[in-house]
RNA sequence: GGGCGAAUGGCGGAACUGGUAGACGCGCACGACUCAAAAUCGUGUUUCGCAAGAAGUGAGAGUUCGAUUCUCUCUUCGCCCA
């Protein structure tokens, strides 16, 4: 018998594909359009399972709804600015342009080896000046609007390697090349003003109904809205400080306050940098580290100063004032009023620095004696202990209450806070779109004449030096515009930036003077679909969001708010792992079982262990190569196992079985195709049994279905299932139009999935109506006969064959004609009846 | 520490708004073909039980004629927190 070629046919088609230019898009007004967008890939060599799938969802998406009759706009493109092409050149001594396009070279290849339908006259990099000379230019209009400013801020440097790291690159405390203990150290950076969009950002989300939740509630945390109050506290002491200002969202429990922490960075720390007790604490809390989980599990410390700091509500009540490790000068003012008994990390430092801990919030069910002891009570209740506060509802009125009474003795005022800070998107490094910025000779910032964008990355430089690569290209960096000398900024922007408007440029890739032409933009966007990895649900997704309403900011020719209309988020690729015996980890190809046990291939006497199965990486060498396994079963077998068995938002297991188990599927498929094309030859003449439209229609309604829910595995079930019923009913001798005509439904509905073999089965077939998404007959779906549910007390005890709209007494009487469920019944009452139209009937005894 | 989510056979997973638990696939078993094996095809496969039957969706409770689905408590695991 005949295999499924598939090397043959899938090239067959990809280059039909091609050389037709079968998915170019254009604007057209007449059809309706469909942007389908997957996020766009960073050329790191290979592809790898993770963009198989994300690539694959996406275009059966994406072929579905041309099928259906759409303008569907699918490209792709490359987000080739970044540091592994500066790390990997640095390295083996060459140039990041070459390694980042011969990278792109490779990753194309593979992945028109899927059979994506992607518009590649649409491709984009941002490396290229093409591109990043738009996004030049939006810096400088996002400059003249004011979004964009300059300022000092921490980074994180190395000193050894004389350069900033990224956090990731901060390994406990240390550089990740250099192993330098990483210092702080404080650089002059651009911002983006995206905390401008705070409330707006967070608005927005609540219209975003095909977004998962999930996501949006990352987003909203991230922004972290909060409500309360800011407070001056008056200040006593050696110091010439007279007042501190202070965010909080409790200000209901200032009776409860006893210390005012300040964080290192504090202005009035300045009191204190040649204290050297001082400068020891501070190295000590930078060891700490800031995140917030290291704040809430670390230590808490504390440098007391001889300040003391007034509470507003009891002025006799005077407090200490300390440095304290837990308060980041980032939110609010950097200093926090203390009140133990209701904040934990309060609680924890006032018991090392034997600090009161006075309970002003009782349970609701605990009396007004209640006393905190062994944890803070952060919950509701009732206010205690605090004068004319006492009885208020905590915190739900009682912060308001209280703020409404600072309001009035003018000791403090509403204040909304967000711990969304403004983006820093300086970073020095080389491989990045250069900041449009020159320096005059007294340090003067100057946005570069957009006449002279754009500002090109030197080429042939020496990685080797330390620090920025930039910094030394003297040549570059020395400019004279309009007959005069500046320097250029020789920071570059963060690659987050180039991912923030790309799906714009996909509009009108070509378009000279502008990053979009206006008219394109207004026909795509937004997108209507957006699928990537849930790891940029916060940032890229932010920034994206942020750069569009930074457009629409002042223009009133943009009016997108939201880049994506709906999301999907889907789950990684696994494996699982392998180790040796001296635990050094081991690739699949490593390992092969004999007699039921794992061992090494090359070594069989060592012993396997199999670890826990986790998402594909290099580091754990867990990966299967796309490859070779396109290249060994073909692409719509992978296509088939990546859909197939887990649901496209949860995690998947990479099985060889079960990639086996796809490839012989197709080759299954491929022997009822030539059963079809045999017995439409025939031309028999049955003509009156409608089975096979039944069948037909029930498979295009689930698939349908699916494909609408993204249940993509369940299309595959579906497959599968059609599959077995085809090869019973092709014994049943129908006539060739029935065939043909039902046969091609069903493959349409295969295209999205199996692209090559679809086509090539339709192209078989010879016939001359259109290939377009079938439409359904739902008089068809309705079964005139059913099985009937039969339940005694809840259990079920029987079905019935019986016919649609069948009625209660009906039922009743066919159940006491049934022998099988009677004789559970036996000579009893019947006590209850619940009785579901074409479904069941519960009969309580 | 906080936020969000999940838990169903040996495994991955189905089950529409509360209505036949286990679709489909993997694995396994048996059978056919074969000198034999592979491949292929067919049948079976939640557990206990010879059977009749009983139990069963992480554990415990609750609402309901009826709960994988709704509510509460607990356990475990996953993801996220500049």
């Amino acid at each position: 018998m005949d295999r499924y070629n598939f090397k043959e046919i899938e090239e067959k088609w990809q280059s039909y594909w091609e050389e037709n230019k079968f998915f170019k898009t254009q604007k057209d007004k007449n059809k309706k359009k469909f942007y389908c967008l997957e996020m766009f890939p960073y050329p790191s060599g290979k592809i790898h399972m993770g963009h198989v799938r994300n690539y694959t969802i996406g275009d059966v998406l994406a072929r579905y709804k041309a099928l259906k009759g759409f303008n569907v706009l699918h490209p792709m493109g490359w987000d080739s600015f970044g540091m592994p092409a500066e790390n990997a050149a640095r390295e083996n001594n060459l140039d990041p342009k070459e390694w980042t396009n011969e990278n792109i070279g490779t990753m194309k290849k593979q992945l028109k080896k899927l059979g994506l339908s992607l518009d590649w006259d649409r491709e984009i990099s941002t490396c290229d000046k093409d591109y990043y000379k738009h996004q030049q230019m939006f810096f400088l209009e996002l400059l003249e609007k004011g979004l964009v400013y300059r300022k000092e801020n921490y980074v994180n440097w190395d000193p050894i390697d004389e350069t900033v790291l990224a956090n990731e690159q901060v390994i406990d405390g240390k550089g990740w090349r250099s192993g330098a203990t990483v210092e702080r150290k404080k650089l002059s950076q651009w911002f983006f003003n995206i905390s401008k969009f705070s409330e707006n950002l967070l608005d927005g989300l609540e219209k975003l109904d095909a977004w998962p939740n999930k996501v949006k509630t990352m987003q909203k945390n991230w922004i972290g809205k909060s409500f309360g109050c800011e407070i001056e506290f008056d200040i006593e002491g050696d110091l010439p400080v007279k007042k501190i200002k202070c965010f909080t969202t409790r200000p209901d429990t200032l009776f409860g306050f006893s210390f005012l922490a300040l964080s290192v960075d504090h202005e009035v720390s300045n009191f204190y940098i040649k204290n050297k007790e001082f400068q020891k604490f501070k190295e000590e809390c930078s060891k700490t580290g800031t995140t917030e989980e290291a704040i809430a599990v670390g230590d808490k410390i504390g440098f007391k100063t001889n300040l003391l700091a007034k509470n507003p509500l009891n002025p006799n009540q005077k407090v200490p004032v300390y440095f304290a490790n837990f308060v980041l000068m980032d939110y609010g003012f950097g200093a926090v009023f203390g009140c133990p008994a209701h904040d934990q990390r309060d609680f924890d430092f006032a018991k090392k620095y034997k600090l009161e801990i006075n309970t002003v919030v009782k349970p609701y069910e605990e009396n007004d004696n209640f006393v905190v002891s062994n944890e803070a009570y952060p919950g509701p209740g009732k206010i205690i202990n605090s004068k004319f506060l006492n009885g208020l509802d905590a915190p739900k009125n009682s912060v308001v209450e209280t703020i409404k009474i600072l309001e009035e003795k003018k000791l403090g005022k509403k204040k909304i806070n967000y711990r969304l800070k403004d983006w820093g998107v300086s970073r020095q490094r080389y491989w990045g779109c250069p900041i449009p910025i020159i320096y005059d000779k007294d340090g003067n910032a100057v946005p570069v004449p957009k006449e002279n964008l754009p500002v090109e990355l030197p080429e042939n430089i020496d990685l080797k030096v330390k620090g920025n690569p930039l910094d030394s290209q003297k040549n570059w960096k020395e400019v004279m515009i309009d007959g005069k000398k500046f320097t250029r900024e020789t920071d570059t922007l963060d690659t987050f930036v180039c991912s923030s408007w790309y799906f714009l440029r996909f509009c009108s890739p070509k378009e000279k003077g502008y990053g979009f032409s206006k008219e394109e933009i207004d026909y795509w966007m937004p997108v209507d679909q957006y699928i990537g990895g849930v790891e940029h649900a916060i940032l890229h997704l932010l920034y994206s969001r942020f750069f569009v309403r930074a457009i629409n900011f002042k223009n009133k020719n943009f009016q997108i708010t939201e880049p994506f209309k709906s999301l999907f988020t889907q789950g990684m690729v696994c494996h699982e792992t392998y180790r040796d015996e001296n635990n050094n980890w081991l690739s699949p190809e490593e390992v092969k079982k004999i007699d039921n046990k794992l061992v090494k291939k090359n070594d069989p006497d060592m012993l396997v262990k199999v670890g826990a199965s986790e998402s594909m990486s290099k580091s754990k060498k867990n990966v299967i190569d796309p490859e070779d396994i396109i290249y060994n079963y073909g692409a719509d077998s992978v296509r088939i196992f990546i859909l197939s068995d887990s649901p496209p938002e949860k995690d998947v297991q990479w099985s060889e079985q079960g990639m086996i188990s796809s490839y012989k599927f197709i080759q299954k498929l491929w022997v009822l195709n030539k059963k079809f094309l045999e017995e439409i030859k025939k031309n028999h003449k049955n003509d009156t049994d409608d089975e096979l439209k039944k069948i037909t229609n029930i498979f295009i309604n689930n698939v349908t279905e699916n494909l609408s829910k993204f249940t993509y595995n369940k299309i595959i079930a579906n497959l599968h299932e059609v599959h077995f019923s085809l090869s019973k009913l092709i014994k049943k001798k129908y006539s060739s139009k029935t065939l043909n005509e039902n046969y091609k439904k069903i493959l349409i509905c295969m295209m999205p999935v199996i692209p090559h073999f679809a086509s090539e089965c339709i192209e078989l077939l010879k016939t001359k109506s259109a290939i377009e998404w079938p439409d359904l007959d739902k008089q068809l779906l309705i079964e005139e006969e059913i099985n009937f549910v039969v339940q005694i007390n809840g259990k079920k005890r029987g079905l019935i064959k019986t016919s649609r709209n069948i009625s209660e007494e009906e039922i009743i009487n066919l159940i006491k004609e049934n022998k099988e469920i009677n004789k559970y019944l036996g000579n009893q009452e019947l006590k209850k009846k619940v009785f579901v139209p074409n479904k069941l009937i519960n009969i309580i005894i």
